[in-house]
DNA sequence: TTTTGAAAAATCATCGATTATTTGTCAAGC
DNA sequence: GCTTGACAAATAATCGATGATTTTTCAAAA
């Protein structure tokens, strides 16, 4: 199951920073380019708002065009790359309205999925979301170290789709996964450190137990607390760096 | 960049050959063809969960491989292709399932997009909205008159869209566009006559009238309501046709 | 100085051919 | 009869080259 009606997303699936192995489903050079310009974009590597030139990207890249282009193609389902004809394909720009707007339709979105999840959601998602919780927990976040930073960040995200993971519907998660990214983007880019007065582990941790107590409106408060103030956190780093 | 006010325009309209294309942003064969193949899909033309041949449909519309390919990909992003690798393009199966996900996405969506719409919409916004109902109105819709039933289709999906066109969320609004195209996928192939026990146009009514009164619960109530019905009724055809 | 427009350069889009993979066929072996 | 594996056919993926459009350059004209 490489995309489909599930998954407007391509496939980000859990690890798309992984390195290649043999047979993960990603055989093909366009189906690679796509986790690796993904992964590119979202860790701001690849400026937002830039132009991707092909026969610059191609070399970087160590790709022909065909599958550089198909790759960017499916790429704007993701809402990460835009593109014009006859003007070629860019980065999707940031702005202060589009992430307000990507933290609105987060918290509908997850609370929507968590409030099905605690409907119709199993024994065994039970578990993943105490799972991905304890991992959550145990991956430590520290701004002077980087490389802590990329795997909280996977910690993190993972956290976030196991939650929802229970709803049985493969549409409204692949939204939800693609709002992650674009959120995951700004997260990156403009909050490298912690903000100091939120306890983020507690807000997690009451997630959590409420999800697995099924109860709906506290477990979806708090999420919905969660994101907005993941939101307003960032907003006021955009600001801090004078961007509209 | 259009000619000045003083200046010459030599007209090169002599051109008998070729109807001059409208400059709609569509100039490119791989742009064309995401509109083509995404009619053909949503009409039935193509049909659901079958199989895309690259050569085949390299012949019938008459184009290259390359933009045919970039196409398709881009068409991932709406749900209606799906994609693996080595084993090329499928047009998206229909089920049950999916089509209770859409209903229900729908109702999610399109409602917290009406409100939004209501919260921050502007007079002009208003003034789109009576008028595509207005339009549906007068729009014919004749089950043995194929043409109008295609006319109707176009008006109606315009009026929908109209009435969340004032939220200022372009992703959100972007969601509930794919969405629609599913729907009508499901509308078009399945549901070639109109329910008896419905007064269709009472229901378009009575929501655009709650919405431009900005009455939220209202218009939300009828609006979910209205896709709430069309769902049902798809529903019931799909297990008419033995669809599970 | 600013504007204009044609030529040059850069870049994007498309094509035909080639390579790689999957699928279908069929006879040998169990 | 059923499986197996080599081979052939069909199909997908990629490549390098060519055609089309946009952008830049720059000198002449206003």
């Amino acid at each position: 199951m490489q995309s489909g009606p599930g998954s407007l997303i391509l496939e980000s699936g859990a690890d798309a920073a992984m390195p290649s192995f043999p047979d993960d489903g990603k055989n093909t050079i366009a189906s690679q380019l796509v986790s690796r310009l993904r992964e590119a974009i979202i860790s701001g590597q690849l400026e937002a708002g830039s132009k991707i030139n092909l026969d610059r990207a191609k070399q970087s890249f160590n790709v022909s065009l065909s599958p550089l282009r198909e790759a960017l193609a499916r790429l704007i389902s993701d809402g990460l790359v835009e593109f014009e004809d006859n003007r070629g394909y860019r980065v999707s720009p940031v702005s202060l309205s589009n992430l307000e707007e990507i933290t609105s339709l987060r918290e509908e979105f997850e609370t929507y999925a968590l409030r099905e999840s605690m409907r119709v959601g199993d024994v065994e998602w039970e578990g993943n979301v105490m799972r991905a919780l304890h991992r959550l927990n145990r991956t430590e976040r520290d701004a002077a170290k980087p490389e802590t930073l990329e795997q909280w960040e996977a910690v993190h995200r993972e956290f976030h789709l196991t939650l929802i993971s229970g709803c049985r519907k493969p549409l409204l998660l692949s939204f939800c996964k693609t709002m992650l990214n674009l959120n995951d983007r700004y997260r990156r880019t403009f909050l490298t450190r912690t903000s100091g007065d939120r306890n983020v582990s507690v807000e997690h941790s009451e997630i959590a137990q409420g999800t697995v107590a099924r109860d709906m409106d506290y477990a979806c408060d708090r999420l919905r607390e969660h994101i907005h103030r993941t939101g307003t956190n960032l907003r006021r780093h955009l600001a801090e760096k004078g961007i509209a």
